[in-house]
DNA sequence: GTAGGGTTAG
């Protein structure tokens, strides 16, 4: 059904017919008036109700048949709601309509953008229909098909093809070509980002888009230190970055939790008169955040003079991570206060500050919030977060209950948290059925096996746990290995449980040792039982004392001056028996520890941590 | 009318 025609377009029907009445010598066509009456109305297109309404026009006066009308109506509708698209498409199947490249571009540049999975699906499909109709890409064509199946990581084999046809068709060495070629082969991840290196190691011309593709491939792809790697080479050429290529490595260095190397990118972007956008220093707070300077962070914010509910949300995620629910809730009401409207994502950092803070009750409130003042609907992220902020709060059965009533299926993610929160509060039996539950729908997820011999660890049942172990490693399912990072001096030191990898080793297993006397000294106990090296997601064979955030502590205890502050980066959770000793390694040697965890950051100075033992 | 980029529950 067509919407109500808005009266501009019903004045112009009026009109329209008025004007189809015999006039005088040379008429003008009624096709043509109503033609140049939509063309005009399609240039003011900016909002989907817009294009929705001209479409609504178009099918009305038979128009939808019309290429430049309707390639002018695809491209205003690159940016509108998915139910613009697909009458569209429907209406372009439809009839006999001439089609030319220009309008199968535009038809695929639509629908690769569009938020719809579906109608990006649609958009690769548009290029067969090209060929059928007997009509040769040009050089636009491959840079938006490409793009549009970078869209679709999950069937590379689209992706192929159009490589292969890039090449059938002799665009594949141009330079737009070539720099999607990069970003597509890097966003089907795995194996594909050696593709993507292919295409890159062979391009005989490369720019910043080329490098910037490149990096931001090694990035998502979680090889951040060659994505740094990989700018000192472009560095080393003289190819000079600009503003993206700039945020690849900020990327990179949030990942790796370098803040020497966010702070040099800060600083080379000032020297290099490298434009400080809007995105840029989004960036740029988010990148300092989550390398622990979280007032650098807020610093950046303050000097921005332009900010968008992006840089807000930054800051507020920035506090959320550091526990300072407070602060968070405060910056929220000033954006709110400054009339930025708050989106979806911008509540899931309230929440997760609420959560973390222990706010319940605000929390409830921002989450009705979002509904009533601002018309969001939650999503399953929010549901979550609502979730933890129960289970934190010892809350264990409003969580179950908000579980089994919310609207949305709960996924996985959801049924982890109230472990969590089953583990946390001890509701043994709770925990071992959802756990249960939740690794017979998932088989091949890890931390489902983990979770449940968690379970039975706490419950001393070492059978029943011997035997997931034993079902873990027939099925062939590796725990991931817990991993830390320090940085020093520019160089990213990696370590990992128990490996003796690092050309230091042994002086660094014996500080190790060192430093576990020292503990003892003090009164510092190890808590080496089997539940509680069990109750940590770390490798069980790896023995507590050679975790690999002791590992890290202990080589940048040895290689920097004293009263230095040790940053470390953590892929998993700090497990109980490292933070008790990290506590007591940050009073016996005078150092501020700041460890990041897959969660939050945890900062130990003179034998206590930030996160009140709450994490 | 063409390429690379910023926030997201545990």
């Amino acid at each position: 059904m067509s919407p109500p025609l808005p009266p501009s377009v019903q004045s112009h029907l009026r009109l329209h017919r008025f004007s189809t009445a015999p006039a005088s010598h040379h008429p003008p066509s009624s096709a043509r008036l109503a033609e140049q009456h939509c063309l005009r109305l399609l240039s003011r297109c900016s909002t989907p109700s817009a294009v929705l309404q001209s479409l609504a026009f178009l099918l009305k006066s038979g128009l939808h048949s019309n290429p430049l009308v309707l390639t002018r109506l695809f491209a205003s509708s690159a940016s509108a709601a998915p139910a613009v698209l697909e009458p569209l498409v429907a209406a372009l199947l439809g009839p006999s309509v001439p089609i030319d490249a220009f309008l199968v571009n535009t038809l695929i540049r639509a629908h690769a953008t569009s938020p719809l999975p579906s109608a990006r699906l649609r958009a690769a499909a548009f290029f067969p229909l090209m060929l059928r109709s007997a009509v040769l890409p040009n050089k636009f064509t491959f840079p938006f098909f490409l793009k549009a199946c970078a869209a679709l990581p999950g069937s590379p084999g689209v992706g192929l093809q159009a490589h292969a046809a890039a090449l059938k068709f002799g665009f594949a060495t141009d330079q737009y070509v070539s720099n999607t070629l990069i970003h597509m082969y890097s966003c089907f991840g795995g194996g594909f980002l050696g593709d993507a290196r292919n295409v890159f190691d062979r391009m005989p011309k490369s720019s910043a888009v080329t490098w910037s593709a490149m990096i931001g491939g090694y990035v998502r792809g979680g090889l951040s230190s060659d994505a740094v790697g990989l700018f000192r080479e472009m560095q080393a050429t003289g190819v000079r970055p600009d503003e993206v290529t700039v945020i690849g490595v900020l990327a990179a260095a949030a990942d790796l939790g370098a803040l020497e190397l966010a702070r040099w990118v800060g600083r080379f972007v000032e020297r290099e008169g490298i434009g400080k956008s809007v995105t840029l220093c989004n960036a740029l707070i988010d990148t300092l955040a989550k390398c622990g300077d979280v007032d650098g962070a807020v610093a950046v914010f303050h000097g921005m003079e332009e900010r968008t509910v992006v840089s807000w949300t930054s800051v507020i995620d920035a506090l959320a991570m550091e526990g300072r629910g407070k602060e968070a809730l405060v910056v929220f009401e000033e954006m709110k206060t400054a009339g930025v409207p708050p989106d979806d994502v911008a509540f899931i950092g309230v929440l997760t500050a609420c959560s973390h803070a222990g706010m319940v009750d605000e929390g409830y409130a921002y989450f009705d919030s979002m509904k009533t003042e601002y018309g969001i609907d939650p999503k399953i992220e929010h549901y979550g977060c609502m979730v933890d902020m129960f289970g934190r709060a010892g809350m264990v059965d409003q969580a179950m209950e908000f579980v089994r009533t919310m609207p949305i299926k709960p996924n996985p993610i959801i049924w982890r948290t109230l472990m969590a929160a089953c583990r946390a509060h001890s509701r043994h039996e709770l925990g071992e059925t959802i756990s249960r539950n939740l690794l017979n729908e998932y088989p091949a997820h890890e931390a489902n096996y983990v979770m449940l011999s968690n379970v039975y660890a706490l419950t001393q049942r070492w059978k029943e746990k011997s035997d997931i172990r034993r079902e873990m490693s027939k099925r062939g399912i590796k725990k991931v290995p817990g991993c830390s990072l320090v940085e020093l001096d520019g160089e990213i030191h990696e370590f990992i449980a128990g490996d003796k990898s690092h050309p230091q080793w042994r002086d660094i297993y014996r500080m190790v040792e060192e430093m576990a006397r020292e503990l003892r000294r003090i009164g510092h106990i190890p808590t080496t039982s089997e539940v509680l090296l069990d109750l940590d997601e770390e490798d069980k064979e790896g023995a507590l004392q050679w975790h690999s955030e002791k590992l890290a502590i202990a080589f940048v205890l040895l290689r920097t001056p004293p009263g230095t502050q040790i940053r470390v980066v953590k892929n998993l959770r700090v497990c109980l028996d490292c933070h008790a000793a990290i506590k007591c390694i940050s009073q016996v040697y005078n150092r501020e520890i700041v460890v990041r965890d897959r969660s939050r950051f945890h900062r130990f100075k003179n034998g206590s941590c930030s996160c009140n033992d709450f994490w």
